[in-house]
DNA sequence: TATTCGTGGCA
DNA sequence: TTGCCAAGAAT
């Protein structure tokens, strides 16, 4: 199986600006960015924001040196904007406790904030090469039908994953150091074009006469339903309209300006205590702006 | 462990 | 058109 990915990869991987090779201290900081703005965000969305945030911030301590604020405001509409303000605490970390480098330790990785599990992991390989077992959706979806024979893996990361990713991951050959990683983002590649969730293309897949799931005759999905993510009403969309004109407004906006958000008084002030609770926005002259 | 947290494209 | 889903983390 690994070889037959490997190939697969070489031959089919798309040519993105975060996977150029480099040496660990100049590709760790670009890898981490788009890692974390690639976190439940599609990458066609994530190249041209990241381009212009490592044209603008090359470095963590650039980041670190700026508001926390002109970072929401450049993370633009990729969502979950928690996320840039813990980029920018990372960033600061980063200085404060590295000398403004990235650390390659997987716990000092991991202790960086909006940095988890998966992130540490994939940081450690496809920046600084190590061998460690990166499990994304996509490695677990893989595994799930390759190797498990089920359509769907579990609703949430299980123990059980983690190990068999740890399993499968091979070793890394004499004059091959990499290769471990490699093979990670090789799976995550094919989990992306391939394996996909909703309609996988098993006559491209390199691996399809191994693949359990397909030996079984491609049985549906026997897992609980996953229920939907409810969006239209709720404080996330409210939320969402209060941030964005905040993010397009140079400075601090009133209470009246803001009202053009959402028209229940009562829930857009609750969700503007929440974004206040969260350090994205802040009080200002009367009114709400961008952290500072 | 189950929820919460944005956004937009696509089947 | 509506629901699904996209390189998760924090609590």
């Amino acid at each position: 199986m690994v070889a037959a990915v490997l190939r697969w990869y070489a031959d089919n991987a798309r040519d993105l600006p975060w996977r150029h090779p480099g040496a660990p201290e100049e590709v760790a900081w670009p890898v981490l960015v788009s890692e974390v703005m690639l976190q439940q965000t599609p990458v066609a969305r994530v190249e041209p924001v990241w381009r212009a945030w490592l044209e603008r911030w090359p470095s963590p301590a650039a980041l670190a040196a700026e508001a926390a604020g002109e970072a929401v405001r450049a993370w633009g509409r990729l969502g979950y904007p928690r996320r840039a303000l813990r980029l920018h605490a990372a960033a600061v970390a980063v200085v404060e406790r590295h000398g403004g480098r990235v650390p390659s330790d997987p716990q000092a990785l991991l202790a960086l904030p909006g940095v988890g599990s998966y992130t540490a992991a994939a940081v450690g390989a496809f920046a600084f090469g190590q061998r460690v077992a990166v499990v994304d959706t996509n490695v677990r979806r893989v595994l799930a039908r390759a190797v498990q024979g089920r359509a769907q893996p579990a609703p949430a990361l299980t123990a059980a994953e983690t190990a068999l990713a740890v399993e499968v991951l091979p070793e890394a050959p004499a004059g091959d150091s990499r290769l471990p990683a490699r093979w990670s983002v090789a799976v995550m590649e094919l989990g992306a074009l391939v394996c996909t969730a909703r309609a996988p293309r098993c006559g491209a897949c390199p691996v399809a006469d191994l693949c359990a799931w397909q030996r079984a005759g491609a049985p549906p999905d026997d897992g609980p339903a996953r229920r939907g993510q409810a969006w239209h009403g709720t404080d996330r969309q409210v939320r969402g309209r209060l941030l964005a004109l905040l993010r397009d407004a140079p400075g601090p906006l009133d209470g009246p300006a803001l009202s053009a958000a959402w028209d229940d008084d009562e829930q857009r002030e609750r969700c503007l205590a929440s974004l206040a609770e969260d350090g994205l926005v802040v009080p200002s002259g009367g009114g709400w702006s961008l952290p500072l």
